[in-house]
DNA sequence: GAGCACTGC
């Protein structure tokens, strides 16, 4: 047994020896749940081992026999790299041999890999090759209380696997908090009955239900499926405080709140969850400002944002131990509730809020929000005090707000743009979406308006069937299937190698730019450098010119010119994708831009190539266009929407009489169009004429 | 004149 092996006095200081993980205890336990049933559920608390340990109890008891992989998924490409890593050091052999990860852009896996960390979106790519996933004994869905949209989608296809695979294949579902007995009852049930399923009050188990059962007692609606098992963690206690009545501005009632444990409370550092940049940014400031006021000997308190438009150091710093006699507080996004780990926090202080991104499917429009946190959430943030000692959390909000909170987040699949997901299921060979085993099945008009999309891009046919080869080709392409579209009638309009570039740098989002502290003005010049009168598409192709030639080579390129270097050489690596996708259709890919040294942005290599690529752009983004009205906002086709060009976008500033747009976002009661370009109205109708009839 | 929570193929 692994426990008692010599090698195990000599793991690097680093780990704690795996034998003294709480959930060896349970090794045999959980080798005989897998053994004998398709499906287990373990339900693992913070610092329990279960990601790390449970592949390899699998691996040293045979479940790699004949050459068959355990697969490991995790939501975020960091956490299945860094555990792969820390398992292949473990098992002490050379990641990418027994061991290995595979992520987008980077296989590291070969002939001899056993176990597989891999994201879950890849893993369902993975099936429209291999549609049972034969390749694998064991597959481990890990973090699945997180309900992300391809987690989500993944669960639906392997329940569909297990009804072929129900002797070979196993099951693992691994999850942080009590939504065991829905994961359970999911893969017990009936396809039919799912719908019904959700419309169940949710059975009321504690943790100690949970412990006490332990995976022994037999789940009277479950057993003939699965068990669920529950692993202890290394967690400490935090106590919660509450606000006896409610904040006003709960900013700067955060900002007094640090203040308070700051003089109040023993030596630890402070993590403070609020919404988004603006109010960071803020926070930060005003700590900065009032820190100044405390006593001149008395301990310093050092303020530090935390979001994701950081630059990769910028958020280094949040890792870095506060200097002496310092104590440290952090200002973070909901960033740190799962995706960060930062090590010694004692103090956690929750305004109660997180921004949400949801789909209206009547507008098509995108919202983001800042909306009140779960239970669920709410447990999660309070949980980041008690990793290294006892800790607090102060809740700026009263009791019985929380308790009219929602038990869990509303899952993705529940307020996403479902087009991407429902022509990836058709792809999968899915063509009954409406009798899919959905965890929570998705509102009706989410899935009625993705397929309108599809139909209306010419992916699905009357029948609501993929069609040939146009849908399918769609499916495989790793873009929005408006984008997809547009990269597949590139050919017609001999502009491939630019509209490759355009799908990789719209697929950045709004991260080419980094602006440095208090240099906005600056930043503007810099874009404008790039601009076109045509738009913001065939600007961003000049900003991927001048990236290869020049940005690549020269440090300073990229600086000088307020561009975000992890971001463009990301892009290059999706161009580099969608290229191998598009040749393995056949389509021939003359890469005739002409490297452009001076920057001299208004050539496109020739009069018509603009025309080309605005031409092409619309048989994809038809159902995006706008007309420009005389005050300069926009309104929809339909003519009911207001919208604005986002202050990003050149149009911000120009004229324009119709657009089409990559994407429209609702933010402060205000709809924000991104990445605008220049239409004739006429080509709506010749190139969507079942869309638009007017004349 | 005014701005994007977080992931992923």
């Amino acid at each position: 047994m692994a426990e008692f092996d010599l090698s195990a006095t000599f793991i690097p200081s680093l780990h704690k020896p795996s034998s003294l993980l709480p959930i060896a205890r349970h090794r045999q336990s959980l080798l005989y749940l897998i053994e004998t049933y398709p499906v287990t559920i373990v339900v693992g608390q913070t610092g329990s081992g279960k990601t790390t340990q449970i592949p390899q109890y699998l691996e040293q008891a045979g479940w790699c026999a004949e050459g068959k992989i355990i697969a490991v998924t995790q939501p975020r490409r960091v956490a299945a790299t860094t555990v792969a890593i820390r398992v292949a050091e473990e098992m002490d052999c050379k990641i990418g041999e027994e061991v290995g990860y595979s992520i987008r852009f980077e296989d590291v896996t070969s002939s001899k890999t056993r176990i597989k960390f891999l994201t879950d979106g890849l893993l369902l790519r993975e099936a429209l090759v291999d549609p049972l996933l034969s390749r694998y004994s064991v597959i481990m869905v890990d973090e699945a209380h997180e309900r992300s949209l391809s987690t989500d989608v993944l669960l639906g296809v392997l329940k569909k696997i297990l009804k072929k695979r129900r002797n070979d294949l196993r099951i693992i579902i691994s999850s942080a908090t009590l939504q065991a007995e829905e994961f359970l009852n999911f893969f017990a049930g009936d396809a039919e009955m799912q719908s019904n399923l959700k419309q169940e009050p949710q059975s009321a188990v504690t943790l100690d239900d949970l412990i006490a059962q332990g995976g022994q007692k037999p789940n009277p609606t479950s057993n003939e499926i699965g068990q669920i098992i529950s692993l202890e963690g290394r967690t400490y206690p935090v106590d919660i405080l509450y606000l006896e009545n409610p904040a006003e501005d709960y900013v700067e009632k955060a900002v007094q709140t640090v203040f308070d444990i700051h003089t109040k409370e023993p030596d630890g550092d402070i993590l403070v969850f609020l919404t988004g940049r603006e109010e960071i940014d803020n926070a930060v400031q005003r700590i900065s400002e009032r820190a100044a006021s405390l006593h001149p000997r008395a301990q310093a308190l050092m303020a530090l944002p935390l979001y994701a438009g950081l630059s990769t150091e910028q958020q280094m710093y949040v890792f870095e131990e506060a200097p002496e006699n310092t104590r440290k507080v952090i200002f973070s996004t909901n960033i740190a509730e799962a995706s960060i780990t930062i090590d010694g926090i004692v103090y956690v202080v929750d305004t109660g809020f997180v921004k949400l991104r949801a789909f209206n499917p009547l507008t098509g429009i995108e919202t983001l929000t800042a909306t009140p946190v779960s239970k669920a959430s709410a447990t999660q943030r309070a949980g980041r005090a008690g990793r290294t000692r006892p800790g607090k959390c102060f809740r700026l909000y009263t009791e019985p707000n929380y308790q009219q909170l929602s038990e869990s987040t509303i899952p993705e699949i529940q307020r996403s743009n479902l087009a991407p997901v429902i022509l990836q299921l058709k792809a999968l060979g899915i063509d009954n979406i409406v009798r899919f085993p959905f965890l929570t099945s998705p509102p009706s008009e989410l899935i009625i308006r993705a397929l309108e999309v599809l139909y209306s891009l010419g992916a699905l046919d009357t029948y609501t069937k993929l069609t040939q080869p146009l849908g399918t080709r769609m499916a495989e392409l790793a873009v929005e299937p408006m984008m997809a579209k547009t990269l597949l009638s590139s050919q017609t309009f001999g502009c491939v190698s630019e509209i490759l570039t355009i799908a990789a740098m719209t697929s950045l989002g709004g991260t080419i730019w980094v602006p440095h502290d208090g240099e906005k003005k600056k930043m503007e010049t810099a874009r404008r450098k790039f601009a076109v009168e045509e738009g913001d598409h065939i600007t961003l192709l000049n900003i991927y010119q001048a990236f290869i030639t020049k940005g690549k080579k020269e440090a300073r390129f990229c600086h000088d010119h307020y561009l975000n270097f992890k971001a463009l050489t990301r892009a290059v690596s999706i161009r580099a994708q969608l290229k191998r996708y598009l040749e393995r259709f056949g389509i021939p890919i003359p890469e005739s831009l002409s490297s452009n040294p001076n920057l001299q942005p208004l050539s496109v290599g020739g009069p018509d190539k603009g025309e080309q690529i605005r031409r092409c752009l619309t048989t994809g983004y038809f159902a995006h266009a706008a007309r420009m009205q005389p005050d300069g906002t926009f309104r929809n086709v339909a003519g009911g929407t207001v919208l604005y060009a986002h202050p990003s976008s050149l149009m911000f500033n120009r004229k324009a009489e119709w657009v089409v747009f990559h994407e429209v976002m609702e933010m402060g009661g205000k709809s924000y169009v991104r990445d605008v370009s220049r239409i004739e109205k006429g080509w709506l109708v010749e190139y969507a004429p079942e869309f638009y009839r007017f004349a």
